[in-house]
DNA sequence: GCCAACGTTGGC
DNA sequence: GCCAACGTTGGC
C-alpha cells in the first residue's frame, strides 16, 4: 500500500464537501499534469491512502485521509464537451487524462498547517515533495516514513 | 531541439 | 492582487 497527497482548493471542494456526499466518497478529476496523471494512471492503487491538502486559502495544511476506492481510470470530465475540463484531445479509446475515486476516512481534529509542516523540514520532512521549492504537483507521493511523521503531529 | 512567451499554481 | 516558479506551447 502507498501513500499520496492530493491538493484541492478548499473554495471549490473542502474536505467536508467531501463529507457531505453520499457515501463521502468523490471522483478526483480534473488533473490536468502529466506528472500527477502518470500517478493516477499507473501508481495509486484501491485501497491506498492519502492527505487530503487544502491549497490556495487563508491557512493551507493538510486536513484529513482519504483513501483510494477506486484505482486509475479514464478522467470522464475529459470527454465531456459541456465541461470545464473537457479535452477534444482525450479519446474513450486512447484517454489522456486520468481519475481515481477517493472515499473520507477521517478528518484531523485541527489542520496540520503548512507552516508546521515546514517547521519538521529540517530533520524530519527533508524528502517530502510538498515542501520543495516551487512544487507545483496536486497529486504526489509521500513516503512511508513521512507519513507516519505527520500523523503524530495531529 | 532550443528557447522565449505565455499560462497556471499557490503562498503570501 | 502580487509575483516566483514552473509547465506548456509554438516559432524557428
Amino acid at each position: 500500500m502507498n501513500h499520496w497527497l492530493f491538493k484541492s482548493e478548499p473554495d471549490s471542494f473542502s474536505i467536508d464537501d467531501l463529507g457531505k456526499l453520499a457515501k463521502q466518497t468523490a471522483t478526483w478529476d480534473g488533473v490536468r499534469n502529466y506528472q500527477a496523471r502518470n500517478m493516477l494512471r499507473d501508481s495509486i492503487k484501491k485501497g491506498d491512502l492519502a492527505f487530503f491538502y487544502h491549497s490556495s486559502c487563508a491557512m493551507p495544511g493538510i486536513a484529513g485521509i482519504v483513501s483510494i476506492v477506486r484505482g486509475g481510470y479514464p478522467d470522464p470530465t475529459a470527454f465531456d464537451r459541456k465541461h470545464h475540463y473537457f479535452d477534444p484531445d482525450s479519446r474513450q479509446e486512447a484517454p489522456s487524462w486520468f481519475a481515481v475515486d477517493v472515499k473520507l476516512v477521517s478528518k484531523f481534529g485541527r489542520l496540520i498547517t503548512l507552516d508546521e509542516l515546514r517547521a519538521h523540514a529540517a530533520k524530519k520532512l527533508q524528502d517530502f515533495v510538498l515542501l520543495r521549492r516551487g512544487n507545483r504537483l496536486s497529486v504526489m507521493p509521500v513516503a512511508k516514513k513521512d507519513w507516519e511523521f505527520i500523523l503524530t503531529l495531529e
